[in-house]
Order: structure tokens, then C-alpha cells, then sequence
RNA sequence: GCCGUCGUAGCUCAGCCUGGUAGAGCGUCCGCCUGUUAAGCGGAAGGUCAACGGUUCGAAACCGUUCGACGGCGCCA
């Protein structure tokens, strides 16, 4: 048995191969049909003519439709007129599981795609987007290896979540009410006590509900808190990791790319160190872009768009006014309005893919923001015992998986970067 | 939560504005075709026009309600 990618090739012309797939295309004319084959790795045409194979054989050639899985065997041959360049001249043709009419056809609806999502992750470019999303999370998990972080398992059923309550799904937990969860930091900043780095890679999820192309309501996320780190550190570490996981892409998927129509050269750009934007820089290249917005304004889709439409590789921007952001940050003592924080947003227009941190290690800082926030201190008492036994400086934060698939793959909505994406509107398939 | 668009054949859509017996392409089925490129030619089958209510002699069309989907904003990763 042969791949298809490797059947294309001046090496195995001339030579019998068996090959296992699905049809792709199909058409046929009297004594021949061509059927276009598809595996995992790539499509070649199969031209089956009348005589070449038993007249039983040929019979199924004709009337198998597309997605049925056949086994052929046959000689490679180079041909102009196939489509690639190589063709199987077939020998044998053995219908393995005949398709029913494919219900995906030449024209298709966003609505028709997701209803017959468990169909459609067939295609070729849902093929290349798992590929690219494999890279680059073994990118990432390789560079955190290298780089003496620990992997750790946090628990996704919690009492506590970091971020807004209101966001929350809620589930039934024996006879009492437990949550998903939106994030593992607060249970990674527990671990660095011993394991100093971790990082975790969990789905998280969020009950709120967006509409966007940017937002999945179950998400994968990968995320990482160390000790000893400050937030300029934070940000050395994440611009690390993103050109390695970008890198790692840039050198398994060249195939992926090309079917995803991302030039590899954009991509090679992706090393650190990232550009650095304050928050109050920003602020003034909007207002200069003609943004009605002034210090305070958080920065929307819009905004996050005109600040890397025209940049070709990522941007942090730094220091964030406190409201806009949640409470466990630390405060910034050069402008004590701000945090010691850092949003990093994808080039191109993308957006936000990696929001992170210093943490605050004052708890008495932590209470008085949680008290004006109307949060009962009861959930978080394992939180501020973090603060009481050898508390350190330490830095962590989030990436949201899929956001840097949707930037590294260029597609137009985040639910491609997933197979089963799960939104306010979707549950099934 | 807010704003917008849409729902007609298996699929993609036209028809709606200006009410008068349901259309096309693709797919499916049958026939022809030994070099097709999501081929070509001929034929056939296929519709409770999202649901409910209203206006009207007459509603796919006009009005209302509901349901569903999609696009965008906010929130975030």
C-alpha cells in the first residue's frame, strides 16, 4: 500500500502500487471513467477503462459515486492530461463501502457545511487545518519542553473561575452546582510553588454569547505561569513560544500552506522579539487614525484591526488602565492607573491572540478589588492562601488555540479552526 | 444583550417590489460517449414556497406573530 502523496512522483512510474481511498471526483465516459482518489495525504486521478479490469469491476467503477472507499491497484503513470500530473492506470478496482449520494455538492451554504459538519471535516482544507494545528501545538509543547516547563493536568469541573461569573456554564455536580472551566491559571499558579513552570493545554469555555468570527463558547487553550518571572520576561516567553510553534508550521506544512493559500514566507517572519506598543501609544495612533476613543477606551475588534492590518508579524501592547482588566494583575508602579500586563495581537488584522500578566501578590490588594467587585471572598480563600506560604513574583498567561490557527491559516472564522465548533447557535453534530 | 440579512426541489438560487395554476443550474435516475478536469449530449423523477394567523374573489408574494439560520457589534483567548 502506497500514500498518494507518494504516488506522485517520478519514482514510482512505471511501477504496480495498491493505493486506499475515498473518490473525490468522478466522471466517466463509456469505456472509461476517471475517478479522482483521495487519502489523508493528498489526491491522484485513477483512470479505470473497459477491459483493463473484470467487467464486474468496471461495473462498480461506473456507479461508484463520490466518497465511496475503494482499494486500487494499478501502474503510475505520468500523464499531462492528469490533473497533477500522475495518474494510476488501474488493474484492479474493489468497491470497499459504496456512498450514498454525497449531500455536499458543488454548491454549498455556510449553514448546510455545519449541519453536515461530520461530512464536511473531510475536505481537504478542514484536512490541512488539522495538520496545521497539530504543528503548532507540538510546536509549542516542544518549545516549552526545551525550555524546563513541566506539563500539568488542571481540572476543567471547578468552584472558581477567574474570570466574570456571569460567564459561566453551570453543571450539575452530584447534589451541588459546579462550573467549566474558563481558565486553568489560578489552579497553574498553585503548581509553581513546586514545579516553578508549567504550562497546560485544556479547553476552556466561555458562556457568553458572542457572535463573532473571533469566538467559540469551548476553545482549546494553552497556558503557562512561571515564578521568578516578571512581565517583561512574560512576554520574551511568548513571543518564544509563537515564532516556534509559527516555525514548526513553517517547516512540516508546506503542503498545508499552499492549499490554504498562506505564502510560508509570511509566516518565516514570525521571530522574536515582537514589537512592543504602550497602551497609551496605541491610543494615540487610533485617535491619529481618526478613532473616537481616549484613555480608558478599551481596544475593540475595529481597533485591533487598524493597529495590525498593516504590521506583518505580532504586536504586544503593554500596560492596560486597571478597569479594563480583572483583578489578579499587578499593579504597574510606574503609572499605578495601569497594570503590568500585555495583550499580544496577531498581524494582518487578526487580533488578540495571547492575553497575560504579572500577577498581583499583595493579597490585601486582591480583597479590596474582589470587596468592589461584589465577590464573596469564601471562593477564593485557596486563592489568597497562594499569597501567605512564600508568595514570589510570577507571570503567566493564555492562548487561545484556535486564534492562532485562524491567523496562522488565514481563515475568515474561528469555528474552521475546529472540527466540532461549539457556538450559542451549535451543539450538534 | 444590541443591529442587520435570510428561510422556495436533495443542494445553490431566481420569482416577491407591481398578488392570478411553481422556475433554472447542479445533484439523482435512465440512455449515449475510450482522455475527462466539480466534462458533454438526450430524457425522467423531484416542491405543505419555515410555521401559524390576517388582508383579498385569489397569497410563495402584502401585513402580523413565532421558530430557525447566517452576518456584524459588545464581551474575551
Amino acid at each position: 500500500m502506497v500514500a498518494i502523496k507518494d504516488a506522485l512522483s517520478k519514482d514510482h512510474v512505471g511501477k504496480k502500487v495498491q493505493v486506499k481511498g475515498w473518490i473525490y471526483r468522478t466522471r466517466s465516459s463509456g469505456g472509461i471513467v476517471f475517478a479522482v482518489l483521495r487519502d489523508s495525504t493528498g489526491i491522484i486521478q485513477v483512470t479505470v477503462k473497459k477491459g483493463n479490469v473484470p467487467d464486474a469491476e468496471f461495473e462498480n467503477a461506473t456507479k461508484s459515486g463520490i466518497e465511496s472507499s475503494v482499494i486500487i491497484e494499478g501502474e503510475v503513470a505520468e500523464d499531462k492530461r492528469a490533473p497533477g500530473g500522475f495518474e494510476i492506470r488501474a488493474s484492479k478496482f474493489q468497491l470497499v463501502g459504496i456512498a450514498e449520494a454525497f449531500p455536499i455538492t458543488e454548491y454549498q451554504s455556510t449553514e448546510l457545511l455545519l449541519d453536515l459538519r461530520h461530512l464536511w471535516i473531510r475536505s481537504r482544507e478542514q484536512t490541512a487545518v488539522a495538520k496545521v494545528k497539530a504543528a503548532l501545538v507540538r510546536g509549542g509543547r516542544e518549545w516549552f519542553h526545551d525550555n524546563g516547563y513541566v506539563e500539568v493536568n488542571p481540572p476543567i469541573v471547578t468552584g472558581v473561575c477567574p474570570e466574570d461569573s456571569t460567564t459561566l456554564f453551570q453543571m450539575k455536580y452530584f447534589d451541588r452546582i459546579a462550573y467549566l472551566s474558563q481558565s486553568a491559571q489560578f489552579y497553574l499558579e498553585s503548581l509553581i510553588f513546586s514545579l516553578e513552570k508549567v504550562y497546560a493545554i485544556t479547553p476552556s469555555f466561555r458562556a457568553e454569547k458572542s457572535r463573532t468570527p473571533r469566538h467559540l463558547a469551548e476553545f482549546w487553550h494553552m497556558e503557562m505561569e512561571a515564578a521568578w518571572l516578571d512581565n517583561d520576561e512574560n512576554m520574551k516567553v511568548q513571543e518564544g513560544l509563537v515564532s516556534a510553534m509559527v516555525q514548526n508550521v513553517v517547516a512540516e506544512c508546506s503542503e498545508e500552506l499552499r492549499l490554504l493559500k498562506r505564502d510560508p514566507a509570511s509566516l518565516k517572519k514570525m521571530e522574536p522579539p515582537f514589537d512592543r506598543m504602550k497602551y497609551d501609544e496605541a491610543m494615540e495612533y487610533l485617535q491619529k487614525k481618526g478613532h473616537d476613543v481616549s484613555w480608558g477606551s478599551d481596544l475593540g475588534a475595529v481597533e485591533e484591526r487598524t493597529l495590525t492590518v498593516d504590521r506583518d508579524t505580532p504586536v504586544f501592547i503593554v500596560n492596560y488602565p486597571k478597569e479594563l482588566k480583572p483583578f489578579y494583575m499587578k499593579e504597574n508602579p510606574e503609572d499605578k492607573r495601569t497594570y503590568k500586563n500585555s495583550d499580544l495581537l496577531a498581524p494582518e488584522g487578526f487580533g488578540e491572540i495571547i492575553g497575560g500578566s504579572e500577577r498581583e501578590t499583595d493579597n490585601n490588594l486582591i480583597i479590596e478589588r474582589l470587596r468592589e467587585k461584589g465577590e464573596s471572598l469564601d471562593n477564593y480563600q485557596w486563592y489568597l492562601d497562594l499569597r501567605k506560604y512564600g508568595s514570589v513574583p510570577h507571570s503567566g498567561f493564555g492562548l487561545g488555540i484556535e486564534r492562532i490557527v485562524t491567523w496562522v491559516c488565514k481563515l475568515e472564522h474561528i469555528r474552521d479552526a475546529i472540527p466540532y465548533p461549539r457556538t450559542v447557535a451549535r451543539v450538534y453534530p
